[in-house]
DNA sequence: AATTTAATGTCACTGCGTGCCATTTATACA
DNA sequence: TGTATAAATGGCACGCAGTGACATTAAATT
């Protein structure tokens, strides 16, 4: 019998990345992140300290697993916005679709902002990922506009605007206890931003 | 004769702390943040590696003690403009306070701004450092403008443009090598954040 | 000069992250 | 089906950042 299932070996790393992943959060939120150690993850799962360290560069890296190459996506979602809609707002749109985890569960997204927010490590990690963001974005948006009415500079300012606008609707919200709704914060986030 | 001076103590201090930075961004610039251990900083000047840590909080941290608590006088600042200005030119009036550094010694700016850049890890304080004076400006901007016309939000809005408006700026001239006037960099960054 | 107080040094220790090599386990191939 | 190949893991040793505790030294106070 024993199936040949072609991709057992992917299907057995992605278990353990998970694994790792959820373990993780869990020691986190439970008992903060300064005081998880990576020997505390990965003991209970039987798994060696080294592999771990083969999944995620550091021991922060775990908290932005889902932030996670969001950016490719992003950049393909703002090329594939109509041309006649304004650069910003193009940008805005993109930078919405990092409501997906929002959607599908919302608790979990206040905590893990929780968990940033509580960990100065965490913010600049964060900080880190954003950047690289909008470094892409704004190559795409300079791609999408033509380098002859869109400088680099330019594209920054339009990308740093509403990135700002982003984590000021998140701030926000998480103040908030995330008892209301981020979408409805974030569009009038981004139409206050539109018009300063 | 021996004079009583009443501030030895502190004058020592000051001193060895200048070691410990001229040191450490000497080293950091020729040889790479990462490959610059603190015990490499420490041995040639005589000093325990405990001592280095009482100064400094982390490795990281040597690198913005320039940038350091400019905030307060930002925050000072932001407050003794004239109140009839708005409040997104006050913001960027008061950030215009971080080119003194640049105003006495340009070439050192361009040496930090290069150092930062290609490491992560100091990306990542950067931007640690650069939200907290976000926070304490979004703080003073509200109490400057009355809670009524101004709320957090917006504040952070206004504070946050005007911020990436300064990164942006800083990168351009960066990009140039530094061979151009930040200042007018900047005032053109600024009047393009104003209307986008 | 004696005493108090603050800074420094020393040492040991925890914990992150990595290089190296042996071992295991999945896949490809005969 | 058994065997070779390649990939993932485990285990170990190590370097380095950062901290707690306590002894030592030097400056300030009287």
């Amino acid at each position: 019998m024993t199936e040949k299932i072609p991709n057992l070996r992917e299907q057995q790393k992605a278990a353990t990345r998970d694994q790792l992943i959820r373990k993780g959060i869990e020691l986190y939120l439970k008992q903060g992140f300064e005081n998880t150690t990576v020997d505390q993850i990965v003991e209970p799962l039987g798994i060696a300290k080294r592999t771990f360290f083969r999944y995620f560069k550091s021991k922060e890296e775990v908290v932005f697993v889902f932030y996670e190459d969001k950016t490719a996506h992003l950049v393909a979602e703002l090329k594939n916005r109509p041309k006649d809609e304004s650069p910003f707002k193009a940008v805005c749109e993109a930078l919405s679709l990092q409501l997906q985890l929002y959607d599908t569960d919302p608790k979990s997204v206040w905590a893990l902002v929780r968990l940033i927010k509580e960990n100065p490590a965490l913010v600049g990690k964060g900080f880190e990922k954003r950047l690289a963001s909008e470094k892409a974005l704004t190559e795409a948006l300079v791609e999408r506009e033509g380098s002859n009415t869109m400088n680099t500079l330019k594209a920054q300012l339009i990308v740093g605007v509403a990135s700002v606008a982003w984590m000021a609707a998140l701030d926000e919200w998480y103040e908030q206890g995330g008892k209301t709704d981020l979408r409805e914060i974030l569009e009038k986030t981004f139409s206050m931003a539109g018009k300063l």
